[in-house]
RNA sequence: GGGCCAUUAGCUCAGUUGGCAGAGCAGGUGACUUUUAAUCACUUGGUCAGAGGUUCGAGUCCUCUAUGGCCCA
């Protein structure tokens, strides 16, 4: 079957791949596998080296002999006698073969058919060098894996014990691009994505030991909704069914609590079909939970908690080096109203202008964006949006959210315009959002209703309403808070990265043209 | 969506006023039996992102396109 992959170019060997390719001939001319199916390895480098540091403080000298693989990262050819360094994923390690010690044949070859980025396997005694570094002295090595294309090659001093690296493949596109080239020879690329799976591991655990059950629920969703935006569609060829590709878990995961799950979480993809930037890819990782009997506060309490638990276990400490700030989650955050914090650095107090018009005028008088046919909760959300989120650097909690931007939370009593919803900020970036949850099955359809009414149907905040979620809600759902939070803004905190696609693996970039 | 910047060898980068396309590393050949950004000698390698224009002549100036980066909405 043809399978049409347009954006793979086909592949034109470069005059340095045709040269390694011939090497690939000459290898099994001589007999040799460029490719063999087995392995034995005895030792990790780290492991190597970390034994030999034992062995010597024990004052054994006893000869150690270890089997290491790993890409060839660097080679000093100095005739009879060649250097080399391999990595494995623990770390680096020399390689020291003499001629008279695994043999003229194996030595050519070694010199001659091998390049930087193969992968070989190397038999031999630990020994400390003259310049004093742990090496395996070579009596027997094997080709593990050729390699073609020739990786970028990295070179590294240390100069007064820091690493200078000289030559690092730099170029973000291609880094992105080829995230196997980066994560080869950028190693500290590699500890991003470590310090990634620590974060979720780490939220899975307080989850798990707080009791809450993880689900998975459909990322194809039949409609879609629990969140303003524009959704991917898709199509089932079989069942001729049109189905979208889900904008948040909300409307599925608080179907549970109906079904009597009392606390409910799910760690998966989002996908939204929106704009990039430093902060949104299409598709991006949330975390979301649900728990009955507890109101917005009980979630924000909570969340304190969350992200000082996973702050400690990702980075052994509460404080966050980002960029030119230190962000201290451990002391409690402070906690504003929208109404307040609006007023503080905006210097509007929205309350004096309860019509759209009024707000806009407002909005303007201060050099404001109005966007066209804004409601009046959208233009707080701007307002807020422009002048306050990138001012929120510590850990903040605003709350108290415009009522129509808001549809599935609810109300704060004797309050016409706010909903119990909370977000929080860190290093000027929305990280979650959260709220008391609507669970009044009639007041929730006249919400669903008005946000019909504000929105045409061109709009990418109309969500179709759904009817099973409200048939749910009608068998009674508990009292409950919910929230949400997005893990790789969490990691970009975390890792000190200030665009979303350096803590994403593949991150989404656009089709390029191969010609 | 708008503005600015970038794109030159596998990698990192120079390239003057518009006048023969450069360096280091990597690669190749050779020397060297404790090197470590090894060193030394010689050496291969280019659709200057793509298309068009101005010009006797364009990597360089102009227009458009593509991708990326930064800033703004």
């Amino acid at each position: 079957m043809l399978i049409d992959l347009g954006f793979i170019m086909s592949w034109n060997p470069s005059p340095l791949e045709e040269q390694r390719l011939s090497k690939v001939e000459r290898l099994r001319e001589a007999g040799i596998d460029p490719y063999p199916l087995r392995t034995e390895r005895t030792h990790k480098t780290a492991v190597a080296l970390e034994q030999f540091a034992q062995a010597e403080q024990a004052g054994n000298e006893a000869e150690m002999t270890v089997t290491v693989c790993g890409r060839l990262v660097a080679m000093r050819d100095m005739g009879k006698t060649v250097f080399a360094h391999i990595t494995d994923e623990s770390g680096r390690l020399q390689l020291f073969l003499r001629r008279d010690v695994v043999g003229e044949e194996s030595h050519y070859t070694f010199r001659k058919l091998t390049d930087l980025g193969d992968f070989v396997q190397a038999t031999g005694t630990l020994f400390r060098t003259r310049a004093g570094e742990v090496s395996v002295n070579v009596s027997q090595w094997k080709l593990l894996s050729k390699a073609i294309s020739p990786l970028p090659v990295v070179k590294e001093q240390e100069v007064d014990g820091e690493v200078v690296r000289y030559n690092a493949f730099g170029d973000v596109e291609e880094r992105y691009r080829q995230r196997y080239a980066d994560l080869a020879v950028n190693p500290e690329v590699r500890d991003v994505f470590r310090a990634r799976a620590k974060t979720i591991s780490a939220l899975r655990r307080f989850f798990d030991d707080n009791d809450f059950l993880e689900v998975e629920t459909p990322i194809l969703q039949p409609l879609y909704g629990g969140a303003a935006a524009r959704p991917f569609t898709t199509h089932h060829n079989q069942l001729k069914q049109e189905l979208y590709l889900r904008i948040s878990f909300e409307l599925y995961l608080k179907r549970l609590l109906v079904g009597g799950i009392e606390r409910v979480y799910e760690i998966g993809r989002d996908f939204r079909n929106e704009g990039v930037s430093f902060k949104h890819n299409p598709e991006f990782t949330m975390l979301e939970f649900y728990a009955a009997y507890w109101d917005y506060r009980d979630v924000m309490a909570f969340t304190e908690r969350m992200i000082r638990y996973v702050a400690q276990e990702v980075l052994g400490q509460q404080h966050v080096a980002y960029g030119d700030h230190v962000i201290d989650v451990s002391q409690p955050w402070s906690r504003l109203t929208m109404r307040e914090a609006i007023r503080q650095y905006a210097e509007i107090d929205y309350m004096d202008h309860l019509d759209v018009a009024s707000l806009a005028t407002a909005v303007r008088s201060i050099g404001g964006h109005v966007p066209p046919n804004a409601s009046w909760g959208k233009l707080i959300d701007g307002l807020f949006g422009d002048y306050v989120e990138p001012r929120l650097i510590q850990p903040t909690i605003i709350m108290d959210y415009p009522r129509d931007i808001s549809p599935l939370a609810k109300g704060i009593p004797g309050d016409l315009f706010h909903v119990e919803r909370f977000e929080f900020f860190i290093a000027g970036m929305e990280m979650g959002n959260a709220f008391t949850e609507l669970n009044d099955p009639e007041e929730q359809r006249r919400r669903f209703e008005d946000l019909q009414k504000l929105y045409g149907s061109e709009e990418d905040e109309n969500n179709p309403i759904d009817e099973d979620y409200l048939r749910a809600m009608r068998y009674g759902m508990p009292p409950n808070g919910g929230f949400g939070v997005g893990i790789d803004r969490l990691v970009m905190l975390l890792t000190n990265k200030h665009t979303i696609r350096e803590v994403l693996l593949f991150p989404h970039l656009r089709d390029r043209d191969s010609g």
